[in-house]
RNA sequence: GCUCCGAUAGCUCAGUCGGUAGAGCACUUCACUCGUAAUGAAGGGGUCGUGUGUUCGAGUCACAUUCGGAGCUCCA
């Protein structure tokens, strides 16, 4: 047989070998770091046994494929030391992930100190050195070995495996045996670098119907020092978290009889809100076309019936029942979980020509959603929140040009804060298996979809599709960010709604005096904005660009002489907004120097008898650190210009503090 | 909603075997009037998240509850 390689050249084998054992003829090396295979395009253990032509790839640890293999064994090595400490634990599932791998058994749950102890079995496998051995069993003795080890879950996968799938186990040290597919590495003591991270809770199969088992996280490198840069890096990133950062800063925080999932801005979080809510309402309005609206809180349950989301999230709005007749229904309000009817009815108290099309508004809009107590999550899942929410009422010539306005508009924002590169696209699909959820044809759906993905297309947009994802109405374009715990939130959404024009009798007047249907494009420019700030924040560790810094100059006088001067300079700071403020506190300049840094400012001047006799200040940034003497009215129009453009000036990294 | 962890001064945290609460920072006052990351001194501040129980006695033990956190599940 001919085994073509990575590098186009061609290997020839009179018999049949194992993927390791070419590795092995290839060089030494190679089969001492071999981790699997990719034969034709495909995943394989470096077991497999070539028979025929084809192209192979080997991979070692030290590739994506290779990596995802080495963290799978590791997760084989957790699940034998916890068996070995804990014999009672029953085996579940154990997958590398992204960053790791994780093993759910069903246990006891265990501490920290319950993981280290894992964590030294673990080594003393590694020690050991076991090989993994690969075998297969016809099912029905497949399940006679799981049911003979007392492991009802591998008896459940093996009963739900399709007819004809191979069953598999790899077997290592001292009997311990695992019913997997692989790949695995050929022995245990590759294991170089590993950690376990931490244990929770996890449904059997991923659904809460099932029991809750206990999943240990772990993460394994090919060295020590990646591992050691990886956990670094993990500890980094966590202080980024907006929900310790965002509180430390003074931007938000939470009182227990207030309740859960019901943050409260502090003036400078509220200050935030207030720049970026400002900037989108103008530049909706008045560079994209829009129109705003102001539309109620609150509703009879009548209008979400209409829309069909009394029937599908009753259980997630809160109902107000009238206190003279609470049992009544009609009497009932529920605050709004979302904008769009409302807005359907603004469309629909006046009549609109082919010609006014289309109608885009806008409304920076109050909603409430009763989250289950335990999705909330600092400011990215709240029950209050606030969303730049927009509907275009579309005809349906026009609704490829508008969808793409909306992707338009969403990139535009995300390029001036500066995240556009932290996103993802996806197209959120329906589930063709999963019908009840959704309204309407399949056909609509499929053809909606298509309209979509055509448009990503040529936009040149990376995306990936999901099933099951789609809106109840109609597909959508997610933009999500991954949070500083690798977690995706959707930050932007933009759907495309076929069925809601329907439901509400929607309607415009064509050029031959007919009534039209429209189409109706939901859609949010920054998405949720506490959702949007939280990402701001995490972005930035708290280091915001100037324009949007809730206090943007510091005015630093060297002593109380020079607060007369300070306070001329803040007259001039507030002739032309902006943010600052003046730290009279009877301290050495140093102090006020380092107190201004720790709160992140972008800007300190500082005034003295110098700059107090020439009128000019002495600039100290978070950019470019001592930026020297200017005068008054320089400064002033250089931060004014930085503020205009929303400017995103480069940080420089100063030596000392935090 | 589920599994687990946590809650002590404004913040970060210590508090041993159940014996009546402690540090640093912050805050207030005073002195200093200062030139690019911490001036010095003094002072105030806690019914230990809340409730119930066990006990002669609870920050400490038990139960419940509220809030916070991680993961799962969900997210119009």
């Amino acid at each position: 047989m001919k085994i073509t390689l990575k590098d186009g050249s061609v290997k020839e084998y009179s018999e049949k070998k194992s993927i390791y054992e070419i590795a092995c003829d290839l060089s030494e090396g190679l089969g001492r770091m071999a981790a699997c295979g990719i034969v034709d395009g495909e995943i394989k253990d470096l077991r497999t046994v070539l028979e025929n032509d084809c192209n192979l790839t080997i991979c070692t640890i030290n590739d994506p494929e290779g990596l995802s293999t080495l963290r799978h064994t590791t997760s084989h090595v957790l699940a034998q030391a916890v068996k070995k400490l804990f014999p009672e634990a029953k085996l579940a599932i154990g997958p590398s992930i992204d960053e790791g791998f994780y093993y759910d058994f069903d246990s006891q749950s265990f501490s920290r100190e319950d993981l280290d102890n894992i964590e030294a079995e673990m080594k003393k496998i590694i020690k050991d050195g076991a090989e993994l051995k690969y075998f297969e069993l016809p099912r029905a003795e497949a399940i006679k070995l799981m049911e003979d080890r007392n492991e009802p879950y591998k008896v459940e996968l093996i009963n739900d495996l399709p007819e004809d799938a191979t069953i598999s186990f790899y077997e290592q040290g001292d009997g311990f045996i695992d019913l997997c597919a692989g790949p695995h590495l050929m022995s245990v003591k590759n294991i170089k670098a590993y950690k376990l991270i931490s244990s929770s809770g996890a449904y059997w199969r991923g659904s809460e119907k099932n029991a809750m088992l206990t999943r240990i996280y772990g993460t394994a490198f090919p060295k020590k020092d990646e591992l050691e840069t990886y956990l670094t890096g993990l500890a980094d990133r966590k202080n980024r978290d907006h929900n310790k950062l965002g509180r430390d800063m003074e931007l938000f925080t939470t009182v227990d009889v207030i309740g859960q999932g019901l943050p409260l801005l502090m003036p400078k979080g509220a200050k935030i809100m207030q720049t970026l809510i400002r900037w989108i309402e103008d530049i909706e309005d008045n560079e994209w076309g829009y129109e705003r609206t102001k539309t109620p809180l609150m509703a009879k349950p009548d209008l979400y019936k209409q829309s069909q989301h009394w029937y599908h999230y009753k259980d997630g709005m809160f109902v107000i029942a009238d206190p003279q007749d609470p049992e009544n229904e009609d009497k009932m309000l529920a605050l709004r979980p979302m904008t769009c009817p409302f807005q359907y009815y603004v469309f629909k108290a006046t009549p609109h020509s082919y010609r006014d099309m289309p109608k885009r508004y806008s409304e920076t809009s109050t909603l409430f959603r009763n989250e289950d107590s335990g999705e909330m999550h600092g400011l990215t899942r709240v029950r209050q929140f606030t969303l730049s929410e927009g509907h275009l009422i579309v005809r349906p010539d026009q609704m490829v040009e508008e969808f793409k306005n909306c992707l338009a508009l969403a990139k535009y924002v995300m390029e001036t804060l500066g995240v556009q590169d932290d996103v993802k696209y996806r197209l959120s699909k329906w589930d063709p298996n999963n019908k009840d959820k959704y309204i309407g044809e399949p056909e609509v759906w499929e053809q909606t979809q298509q309209h979509i993905r055509d448009i990503l297309t040529e936009l040149e947009i990376p995306f990936y599709e999901a099933d099951g994802e789609a809106a109840f109405y109609g597909p959508k374009v997610d933009i999500n960010a991954k949070n500083v715990y690798g977690k995706e939130d959707t930050v932007i959404t933009v759907q495309w709604d076929e069925y809601n024009a329907e439901l509400f009798d929607m309607y415009y007047i064509d050029e031959n005096g007919e009534k039209v249907r429209p189409g109706i494009i939901h859609r949010s420019s920054v998405g949720s904005y506490e959702r949007s700030l939280a990402w701001l924040i995490e972005k930035y560790a708290g280091k915001f660009p100037t324009w949007l810094c809730p206090e943007q100059v510091r005015i630093i006088p060297i002593s109380e002489k020079y607060f007369d001067y300070a306070e001329e300079v803040s007259k001039e700071f507030k002739k032309n907004g902006i943010l600052h403020t003046i730290d009279k506190r009877s301290e050495k300049m140093g102090f006020k120097i380092r107190e201004a840094r720790l709160d992140r400012l972008p800007y300190m001047v500082i005034v003295g008898e110098k700059e107090r006799d020439d009128r000019t200040v002495s600039v100290r940034s978070r950019f470019a650190g001592d930026e020297g003497v200017k005068p008054l009215s320089d400064f002033i129009n250089q931060i004014c210009e930085e503020i205009r453009t929303k400017t995103i000036r480069e940080e420089v990294p100063e030596a000392e503090g935090k």
